[in-house]
Parts: structure tokens; sequence; C-alpha cells
DNA sequence: TTTAGGG
DNA sequence: CCCTAAA
């Protein structure tokens, strides 16, 4: 079925990183390669994917085909507008007074359209402050004025009441869409289900209520239809209830399925049409959601252009599908680029044991996810489960920065296969994996550059988008040139993915090749460019480890491999016409010199001797 | 781990 | 810069 087809498509953009070759070859550089930080959004999307669909108006071609749910749902018994609202609240008190990220703000914001500006750090608490106190409001206490905006943007919003369950719709929804395009009716069964974003969020009421299967299974994709090799994500399972369908209630997840669906090919276009996204641009890459119910909050420059499902542009969280909308029955109008989760902070001596990190974890983390979780600690890639000991005991400190804390979302229900993250939680099988995944999410510790109290350790916990990692990373290089490097960012990384929700963390070493981020650009000085001409006249080009040493022993930044690479590309811009260069200009003479040494040592066998030039 | 080269 | 075969 072409549901199937287009989610599976989507999902093999994310599980493969192909982004990487194509992105790359725009440019050659700046481009992003099996970035942790994409699986993290990737998770932290199919979140919002359930929380965007709250805000989603899954408009039909006709604009006015807008349907909000208003009135109590009698599945879940409850008022969606209030509820949303208990929910909103809670999550906006429990996460943005911790510097939650702005984007998370503007998902609960759907009136702030237009607002949303990329490269919103974290904890923007002014642009926070602004939308909630101002906009925020609309939310739901002002709703009819919201509608009455809408109405004023040309849009017709039918309030209707959700008289029925919330799966129900689900099943009408492949019909809705297929008739979106006549405008004939909207999907409005679907709505309720969109419209309760607490259900699929942050309620766990309703997840864990047993009779709700149905709105279980309306959070899952249905992992049956991993036809293709990648498998497909998955919301992260909030609840022990099966996420496997059954043919017959196949049909009820189509409307999730179309919403989760919908996202990852816009997601995967992204990184392909990244065509010239320098390093610093990564750090626009933590998005959040965005209501882009309304058309003018389309961004200019990435809709309405040919590639129906392809644009995506950096800086924007939403595209408009205006263009094709007529001619795709399912398209939405929107689509949610990043979801970002506010960071949470938490301080915890480290006398503490191990046991009350896990709470304070969880209880950070639950905020968010939902309480069906626990969280597993790995150390040194083996899983902690003396929850007596301290931290201290157990080898977590914070002057040891490698000892790569990780820590796991794992439901409490489901049994973790044990040897298969004890052994390696790096190396797992696919299908171990698979095992795993399913329902956990992991969050990793990586070292990370935050002041810490000497008494503490003081574990900051983000979600990161592209940006954030890049952030990190980069602060590495310099953290011994601060005080900052004693503490660690606890980085989540929910790779949730329908068939392999990766417990696996990121050691770099480990060999996942899925977790590596390609280091920012670092364009070589002419200073630099000097001295590794100069030690390359004495060394030779063949002995780069110790032209390193020589050279660059203390730039941290600059590996060897990059020094070859550098005299590479020194050797080309030395034979290029001085047009054709690019980039600081390298004195003629330093250039010269390249190629002296460069033809020297090519008649010379550097062998392993210091031979004067 | 390094080197050497292609991407 | 990345990725890797080879050494």
């Amino acid at each position: 079925m072409v549901l199937q087809k287009r989610l599976n498509y989507g999902f093999n953009g994310y599980q493969v990183p192909v982004i990487p070759r194509a992105s790359r070859s725009a440019r050659g550089r700046g481009t992003i390669k099996k970035k942790p930080d994409n699986n993290q959004i990737q998770a932290f999307e199919m979140l919002a994917s359930v929380a965007g669909n709250f805000l989603q108006k899954n408009e039909s071609s006709d604009p006015k085909n807008v349907v909000f749910v208003e009135d109590p749902c009698s599945f879940c018994g409850t008022n969606i507008k209030d509820k949303y609202e208990d929910e909103r609240r809670s999550f906006m008190r429990d996460s943005f007074d911790h510097g939650a990220c702005s984007e998370i703000a503007s998902a609960f914001v759907p009136s702030m359209q237009g607002k949303h500006d990329n490269h919103r750090g974290m904890g923007d608490s002014s642009f926070l402050d602004n939308h909630l106190e101002g906009q925020g409001q609309n939310v739901l206490e002002r709703e009819d004025e919201r509608i009455k905006r809408r109405s004023v943007n040309g849009k017709t919003i039918h309030i209707k009441g959700c008289s029925d369950g919330l799966i129900e719709p689900c099943h009408k929804v492949s019909k809705h869409c297929s008739l979106a395009n006549n405008a004939e009716k909207p999907s409005l069964e679907c709505r309720k289900h969109l419209d309760s974003f607490p259900n699929g969020f942050t309620s766990r009421k309703l997840v864990n209520r047993d009779d709700d299967e149905n709105l279980v299974r309306c959070t899952q994709l249905n992992s049956k239809n991993n036809n293709t090799s990648g498998a497909p994500p998955d919301m992260p399972k909030l609840k022990d209830a099966s996420p496997i369908m059954s043919d017959e209630n196949n049909s009820r997840d189509i409307f999730e399925f179309e919403n989760l669906q919908r996202m990852y090919p816009f997601k995967k276009r992204k990184f392909f049409n990244q065509n010239s996204s320098s390093t610093s641009d990564r750090g626009s890459q933590c998005q959040g959601m965005f209501d882009s119910s309304d058309t003018t909050r389309v961004n200019g420059t990435n809709h309405g252009t040919s590639a129906t499902m392809l644009s995506i542009e950096e800086s924007s969280s939403i595209v408009g599908q205006q263009a094709h909308s007529g001619s795709r029955a399912c398209n939405v109008k929107l689509s949610i680029k990043s979801f970002k989760v506010p960071e949470l902070f938490i301080d915890i001596p480290e006398t503490a044991t191990i046991g009350s990190l896990k709470r304070t974890v969880m209880e950070a983390v639950t905020t968010i996810l939902g309480d069906e979780l626990h969280v597993g600690i790995l150390l040194q890639g083996k899983k902690v489960r003396d929850d007596s000991k301290t931290l201290i005991q157990t080898g977590i400190s914070q002057d040891d920065k490698r000892h790569r804390l990780g820590f796991m979302l794992e439901p409490r229900h489901t049994p973790i296969s044990p040897t298969s993250y004890n052994d390696d939680p790096c190396f797992l099988t696919t299908s171990s994996r698979k095992k795993l995944s399913r329902q956990s999410t992991s969050l990793t510790l990586q070292q990370g550059t935050y002041n810490v109290s000497k008494e503490r350790s003081m574990i900051k916990i983000e979600s990161c988008a592209k940006g954030d990692l890049n952030i990190v990373s980069s602060l590495e290089d310099t953290s011994t040139n601060n005080n900052m490097s004693k503490c660690r960012a606890l980085v989540a990384v929910p790779a949730i993915n329908m068939e392999a929700l990766a417990v696996v963390p990121f050691w770099r070493k480990s060999g996942n090749p899925d977790f590596a981020q390609r280091r920012i650009r670092r364009p070589f000085s002419v200073l630099e460019v000097e001295a590794l001409v100069q030690a390359v006249e004495k060394l030779g080009t063949g002995r780069w480890r110790d032209v390193k040493q020589r050279a660059f022993d203390h730039a941290k930044h600059r590996t060897y491999v990059d020094l070859k690479d550098k005299w590479k590309t020194l050797v080309h811009t030395a034979r290029i016409s001085p047009q054709q260069r690019r980039g600081e200009p390298v004195p003629q003479e330093l250039l010269d010199r390249v190629l002296a040494a460069h033809a020297y040592w090519s008649q010379h066998q550097c062998k392993h001797q210091l031979k004067p030039l």
C-alpha cells in the first residue's frame, strides 16, 4: 500500500544515513554524516510528531477545512482543551523553567507562527517568556481569538466535538486523505487524535489505560511493515502495549502512520538539499516544532518548489506544501522538521546512589516521556545494576571524563535481553538491537563542557539537535583551556526506531558509525601553514605523526591525518593559479616552499631519517 | 596506530 | 574533513 511505501521510504532516509554523500558532494564540506544527533532529532521528532499532531491541522487542499476538536472526548473522557492546557502548563513549568529550548515553547504555542527563528539557543528565556506570557495564552484560553485570527487569514475553522473513540478515526483517515483534494470532508475524526496531544505526548493516563490499546497503537507505527532494509523508527514506547498491529487494525494506524511518515520524507530531503550548509550552519539544526497551519508560516525559500516532499530548508522548521497539496491527497501543509527537548539539569552529589541518580534522571525525563519507563545506566558499556552503589563507588566522578556513562530508558515491563547489551551495547546484533531498541531510548553521557561545583556532579541532559552536539564537540576541543572540562553533558540519544531504537550510546571508538559526527571545519591559518611547511621541509612527507608531534603537538584538533590532508591541499593550491585559490590566501613564498619540499621529498624517500633540505 | 589515497 | 585499506 502506498502509505507503507512512503513510510518506509521515509524511514530509510533516517535509518540509513545516506545524507552525507549526497550533501557532501554539494560542497564537500560542512556537511554531516551519520550524525548522532540526527538520530536524536529523529527520536524527538517522533515525539514531536505526537505533540505536533496536537497542533497540526492536517489541512486538506482546501484551507477552509480546518477542524479543531473542542468538546470532551468520550473516549478519553477528557476535555481535550483542558487537558491540553493542563499538560501545556505542566510542561512549561517543568521544562522551561529550566531553560528549555524555546522551540518547545513554540510547539505549544501554535499562535506564534512566524516568530520562530532558527538558531534559537536553549534557554532563551526571554523568547519563551514573551510567547508564554503573550501568545502562549492563546493556545486554548483564547481559542476563539485564535480562530478569529485564522479566519481573518482566510480560513474557516470548524469546531467539532469528539464524540467517539480516539482510535476509530484513524481508519478513516486514509479515506479522508484521499478526499482531501476534493475538500469534501476534512479528516475530522482524525483531528481528535491530533488535537489530543497530551494524550499522546505526556499523558500516561491515557496510555496507561488498559483499555486504551487503541490509543497506544495509534502512537506506534506498525513494525511489521519493515519491508525494507531500514527499520522504521518508532515512537518511544510509553507503554508495554503491543506495538504490533493486527491486520484488521492496520487501518487504524494509518492516521498516525500518516503523520509520522509525513515527517520523514521531509527530513530526508532536507539533508539532501542541504547543499550549502557550512559547519556553523549546523547550529541551526536545533529546531522546534511549529504550527504552520497558517500558510503564512511557510518559509519562503523552502516550499512551493517542485520538490513536493523535498523541500526543507535548513533554517526552517516547517515546510508548507501548498504547491502540491492539491495534487497529493495526503499531503499536509506542515511538517515538523525537528524537535528539541528541553534540557534538564540534574544536580546530584557524588555520594548519591546510583538509584537516586536513576530516579533523578527519571524524574526529569519523565516529564517528557511519560513514566512508563525506567532508567538504566551504562558505564563503560556495562550496565550498572547495583542501585545501592554510590556514584563514586561505581566510578562516576566528575574528574573522570572517560567513564562514558550512559542512560537508557527502558520500558518497565519489557525484559531487555541482558546478554545483548550487557556484553557490549555498542555491538548489538541487528536482531538483538531490534529487540532492545524497540522500547528503549538511550541517553548518553558525553564529555561536555559545563561548569560544576567541586562537590557535585552536574549532569546536563539535553536532547541534541545537530547543533548541540556540534557545540559540545567544539567546546571539547577547547576544554583544556578553560575550567569547564570537568563536566559532562548528558546527551539524550533517543534513537527511537520502530525496529531499532538503539540503546547504543555513542562511543565513537566502539565502532558504531551511526554516532559519528563530522568535525567542525577549521581552516588552517597562515601561521599553521608555515609551521606545517617548516616541519615537512624537515621531516618529509611521509611522517605525519612526527610532523604533528613537532609542529602541532598542542593543537589537539589537528591530527596527523589533518596535516597530511592539508599538505595535500597545499600542494594542490600551490599548483593552481592564484585566482583559483580560495580561503585565506597563503603567501606565495610558502607555497613555493611547499612545492620545493614536495618535489624534494618525492625524490628522496623519507626513510625515517631527518634529511636536511 | 599510521600511512596513503580516494572521496 | 571523512573513510579506510594496508602496513
